[in-house]
DNA sequence: GTCTATAATAAGATAGAC
DNA sequence: GTCTATCTTATTATAGAC
């Protein structure tokens, strides 16, 4: 007696050898999705691989075929979220505008991108943690940020030939002086929040700090 | 045939009980002070229970013994290294100064003392980690920072009235970019060292650093 | 390439003698 | 109060069938 299934077993055999289960790219890219979540959650030590494993549509034992270990595939995690933030970095044009343009809409784009990427914050916290071990590994992640860098410091030059910036300010002084404020923000929101009793998700309080870091930036470039 | 620890027996009994091992606060200080190495190495997941009783003079069973669980140890080691901070802010007598003096010297003394408490830095990262679960169940913390704010408020109210600060300012956002900026310097050095290849440790950048906060937050509160 | 079962070990916690 | 030995469970990683 025929089944459904048999039915289906006399389907052409020459289509393209696409079973159900067979999808390298989907597979590892679900796998490391699942990886973010589970790093970004628990932190290094305190991730399990059967966590990331049950997060995935698929099993323990692809996510070792695929990454060989739990460390690498933290390495795989840390490079992807660090790979997100160079494309919309790049995306600024800060070159374009006026000196002092540029300089507050980098202000307020840092702001932006570190409210919306907790992961990204969190997972540079939980590499500091660890001393940043991995990051020294990987000479993918400081080529990608380098862009910042050179793109501030070139507006800082032309700001001071045009005399609206003093002299002597050093780009990467100037950068943590941006990044500190819009990564502590993120990073520290929930010992902050809970001993200062501040809501920091409030929308009127986030524009409020927004402007004040904006203000404090521009101010202190004065000549 | 009598040996020279017969002889030790016959020591006065009467003599307080204070046998070679029994030191109850020594080791439960032992135990606390080697679970704040630990864990401020480690973090909350990455340490281990018997790395702790390592670091000691006494036993893993002691640990269990005075501290009950991991856990409840790690909360001790939060409200120890949480204040310790306060003692030392609560000696900054910020109101016999005036109010220009009083926010010079909170910068400086907010940056010296995040760079010298690296383990305070780590702690509050690695319980941020944990989404500040612990500091919560805590009220010791919340009580303990409450010195700091009230007075970079009166600082600010004082500096309004005498019209050398401009109004408006809260306390919380000024505290926020004063500490954003020292706390990042050391919980982040790592991967920006790293990233940027600056050496965050030398002299010489750390001068520069600290008058760039001081003289961002003067210009900042002026009128 | 994928799955289930399992080996090997590490980790938190406790028993019970002294 | 303290120590050694151990229980129990969780965790990384792999074997071997399909």
């Amino acid at each position: 007696m025929k089944t459904v299934d048999d039915s289906l077993a006399d389907a052409p055999v020459e289509a393209p050898r696409k079973t159900r289960k067979h999808n390298p790219e989907k597979t590892r890219d679900d796998i490391l999705q699942a990886a973010v979540a589970e790093f970004v959650a628990q932190g290094l030590s305190g991730a399990r691989v059967d966590a990331i494993a049950e997060r995935t549509q698929t099993s323990k034992r692809m996510l070792y075929y695929y990454f060989n270990s739990k460390e690498q595939l933290y390495i795989q995690v840390l490079e992807k979220l660090y790979g997100d933030i160079r494309t919309t970095e790049s995306s600024l044009d800060l070159d374009v505008l006026a000196p002092e343009e540029a300089i507050g809409r980098l202000v307020e784009f840092t702001f932006d991108h570190h409210d919306r990427n907790v992961d990204f914050v969190r997972i540079v916290c939980i590499e500091n943690i660890h001393n940043g071990a991995n990051v020294k590994q990987s000479p993918t992640i400081r080529a990608l940020s380098q862009h910042v860098l050179q793109a501030l410091g070139d507006t800082l030059q032309r700001g001071e030939r045009d005399g609206v910036f003093r002299a002597g300010v050093q780009a990467v002084d100037l950068h943590m002086l941006i990044s500190s404020f819009c990564f502590y923000r993120v990073s520290n929101r929930h010992t902050f929040s809970e001993i200062f009793q501040v809501d920091l998700e409030d929308e009127a309080v986030k524009a409020r700090q927004k402007a004040m870091i904006r203000e404090a930036v521009m101010r202190y470039l004065l000549p």
